[in-house]
DNA sequence: GCTGTATGCAGAT
DNA sequence: TCTGCCTACAGCG
């Protein structure tokens, strides 16, 4: 579940099972068996998470594994240790109680320095991160004509939003999603990234992404609960076709930029 | 068993 | 703008 609120999430978690203890490496698959087997052994001294990329630390090296996790990665932490390997497992951890399981990430690897900075200094600033900087994000935005739902989810102006918060930002602020970056308003620029700074920093404590506001909740509308497969109540992603529930007009969808938008035409009009 | 789908991104065209 | 890729699972026959 991939968007960057999970894996701050995820980095907390590791850090919790982890962190300051010796470790047990292994890559069943087979296909992260030469870092797995350095690190067998080590202490491992920190998980951080920047957008949704997860750097995870060492006490012996100077190295740090790079994951992402893609569209399909997972990384499950059970508290068993002695588990048999189901599935295409790319990196084991275990220490004495607890396992953690890494499958289909679209990176795994060692990195030094250099090479972790150079993925730093592409991101740009991260919602969840007290040492971001929005303005660098406002910068790019600002100056652009591409869609500002394109802009939001373009990791390089913004690390860690993707396809959900990206549609639930812009519903939220009634904002066009085609409509140029350099359209946004400065006021409408502090309260979106300060209202993504909010919902994500929300969703990396529970592990959902809730954006619906106490006042549109289907028990204040008088609707049966509901609740999507990702696990959080939502406007309108992956509600094509079904009505608004603010206003009651049919949800909107289209491919941009190769990912399905969602958008509510008429909380959302065109400007 | 097969197909479609998924919160992503890099590299080719 | 399009394709490929990493994996698991739901829905279907």
């Amino acid at each position: 579940m991939p968007e960057g609120h999970a894996i701050h999430r995820l980095a907390g978690d590791l850090n919790r099972s982890f962190a300051g203890r010796q470790v047990q490496s292994s890559s069943p698959q087979g296909r992260f068996v030469a870092g797995a087997a350095l690190l067998d052994g080590a202490t491992l001294s920190a998980a951080e998470a920047i957008g949704k990329h997860l750097f995870i630390s060492f006490d012996h090296t100077p190295e740090r594994v790079h994951i992402h996790l893609g569209l399909y990665g997972r990384f499950a932490i059970v508290r068993e240790s002695g588990l048999p390997v189901k599935g295409a497992v790319r990196w084991r951890l275990v220490n004495g109680e607890t396992t953690a399981d890494l499958r289909g990430p679209t990176a795994c690897a060692l990195l030094d320095d250099i090479a972790v900075a150079h993925i730093r200094a592409r991101l740009g600033p991260d919602p969840i991160r007290a040492d971001a900087e929005p303005d660098r994000a406002w910068q790019r935005i600002s100056r652009s004509r591409s869609p500002i739902a394109t802009l939001l989810m373009d990791q390089r102006v913004l690390a860690g939003v993707g396809n959900i918060y990206r549609a639930e930002v812009l519903f939220r602020h009634e904002i066009d999603p085609f409509m140029p970056g350099s359209g946004l308003s400065r006021q409408e620029w502090n309260d979106v990234w300060a209202d993504l700074a909010a919902l994500m920093k929300a969703g990396a404590v529970t592990g959902r992404i809730d954006t619906v506001r106490a006042e549109h909740e289907p028990e204040a509308m008088g609707r049966p609960p509901r609740h999507d497969n990702h696990g959080g109540e939502v406007y309108v992603y992956r509600r094509a076709s079904m009505d608004c529930l603010v206003c009651g007009t049919s949800v909107r969808t289209q491919s941009l930029a190769n990912r399905r938008l969602f958008w509510c035409p008429r909380c959302q009009p065109r400007r």
